[in-house]
DNA sequence: ATAGGGTTAG
């Protein structure tokens, strides 16, 4: 492996290529600082990002405007001092960049003379750091010496936010070690950022060393800090050892208390392992110590209850949250549902979804499948239910929602099952037309229902449309029966023949009228 | 200036 050029020892930085001059003029502060408020910074965003992904091209493909057009900002996000909307508005800049001018974006630069000054670059890397991209921030960061400039703490911090996002957890480890050797004093944030990369790896050996190295600088751990170990600790199902910490930060320094974080944390590792109820406690105290639990805390909640096998106790945490003023969101619903599904609660989780319609949530196509299958499979034996899966099959289709193959599959079986047989066969023809192929014997059910109601006539025009697909040897089967049964052999002798026609064999022969079945000869 | 919560899926 080539030696890091993050190596601290005082690397010999050749002098600023004469290409390569600062571009002092991109920030000039003419006007008072103003801050740029978030929305204003979306507006701005959507009316002049968007012209900046798709300026023209020359004949080598890249932006005419170059990588100017990208670091230069506009003057209401320049005056302004605050980094963090500076390096906000370039993060979305670099994420609405086309993958081409992505993939060339260190060429780009080099050609327009961008590297320029320590801390622009560290914006710039900053910036490619929150926009996903540490690749490029990389390439950018090796770059630095060639162009003269030394890096320094927040230089480094990147670097190592940038090896956690792409899991070479040894390299930050490696750097951050190195900064502390050197003294650039890595901050809080820059510790915590590689506790948490090793606790969301289940390396928890290696988190509580990072800690260690904390401790020996002394660089006071923050709550944030705690946290990540926490959630790390129930990652890896340590749970009493989490619960231990949130016991031990309570009587710890009163610097730190835990917070809402701490406590969502510790109550998910309870409800993860099939301990709600003390999870549950723990969201009282929370209350008690005047916390305000969130949604997040409370879609805990669904959770543990939906795995533990009590959906019906969700009901409970949704009253708890509108008593609190805490709106529930999607999640809340979508976890709540389906784990009512989940445990054969099904006509609780229709009340659920009716709820969370009337709480104007838009419910997921998939959800609404789900749901419809549900219905449609409880409405077989609990006949009040078939009402409520045509209206959802209604509503989906009302919505323009795509109902799938399997669903429809149920729903035409669920029409049959009510005898509703036209719309069965309808339906089932609507669902070929979408290309989704029967996998039920939905056709042969149909045949049956008509059988049933007497409709012969309409059977042998079902088993003849072609737009309904072959049918089964099962359909051929019902049919045969049923005209044996009814004395009508010739037909019986008929259908056989359109069976054999289609290189299908009934099992069911056509009789003659005293029961017997035809001779091969006779058909 | 850079760090931290949650869900489901025949």
């Amino acid at each position: 492996m080539p030696p890091h050029p993050s190596s601290l020892s005082s690397p010999a930085y050749p002098p600023p290529s004469p290409l390569l001059h600062l571009p002092s003029q991109r920030r000039p502060c003419s006007f008072r600082s103003a801050i740029v408020s978030p929305q204003h910074l979306r507006k701005i965003q959507r009316s002049k990002l968007v012209a900046t992904s798709s300026q023209s091209r020359d004949s080598r493909g890249y932006s005419v405007d170059g990588t100017s057009a990208i670091l230069t900002l506009p003057s209401e996000v320049q005056e302004q001092s605050n980094c963090t909307v500076r390096v906000r508005y370039l993060a979305e800049r670099i994420r609405v960049l086309p993958a081409r001018d992505r993939v060339e974006f260190v060429g780009l630069l080099r050609r327009d003379g961008q590297m320029g000054s320590l801390s622009g670059v560290n914006d710039l890397l900053t910036a490619l750091a929150v926009a996903r991209e540490p690749d490029i921030a990389l390439q950018v960061f090796d770059e630095m010496p060639s162009h003269g400039l030394v890096p320094d703490a927040w230089t480094f911090s990147s670097v190592i936010v940038c090896h956690c996002l792409k899991n070479s957890l040894d390299d930050a480890t490696r750097i951050l070690e190195s900064m502390v050797k050197n003294e650039l004093h890595p901050s809080v944030a820059t510790f915590t950022t590689l506790v948490n990369s090793f606790c969301r790896k289940g390396e928890m050996q290696k988190a509580f060393e990072v800690l260690g190295v904390m401790n020996k600088v002394g660089c006071e751990p923050t709550i944030q800090t705690y946290n990540c170990l926490i959630k790390g600790l129930c990652y890896v199902g340590r749970v009493e050892e989490a619960y231990e910490m949130l016991e031990n930060i309570k009587k710890g320094s009163i610097s730190i208390k835990p917070d809402i974080y701490t406590y969502t944390a510790v109550m998910d590792g309870f409800c993860k392992v099939g301990r709600s109820p003390e999870a549950m406690e723990l969201l009282d105290e929370a209350l008690e110590a005047g916390l305000a639990p969130n949604v997040v805390t409370y879609n805990t909640m669904f959770n543990g209850y939906c795995k533990e096998g009590n959906p019906m106790k969700g009901f409970g945490v949704l009253k708890l949250m509108k008593e609190r003023d805490c709106a529930p969101d999607h999640i809340s619903y979508s976890t709540l549902i389906h784990g009512l599904l989940k445990w054969g609660k099904i006509r609780a989780a229709l009340r659920a979804y009716k709820e969370m319609v009337g709480d104007g949530f838009e419910v997921e196509e998939r959800m609404l499948n789900t749901l419809l299958r549900a219905l449609c499979k409880i409405s077989w034996k609990e006949r009040d239910l078939l009402e409520d899966a045509y209206q959802m099959f209604e509503k989906m289709r009302s919505r323009g929602c795509v109902v799938d193959g399997s669903s429809y599959g149920f729903i035409i079986q669920t029409l049959s099952v009510g005898n509703r047989n036209e719309e069965a066969l309808l339906n089932r023809e609507h669902m070929m037309t979408m290309g989704h192929s029967p996998k039920m014997i939905s056709l042969a059910r149909v045949v049956r229902a008509l059988c049933r109601e007497g409709k012969l006539d309409k059977v042998l025009s079902v088993l003849m449309d072609e737009r309904l697909g072959q049918p089964s040897k099962e359909a051929y089967n019902v049919v045969i029966n049923e005209f044996n049964q009814q004395g009508r052999w010739l037909c019986a002798r008929n259908v056989y023949g359109m069976a054999l026609k289609q290189g299908v064999v009934p099992e069911k022969k056509p009789e003659d009228a005293r029961g017997n079945v035809l001779a091969n000869s006779q058909l």
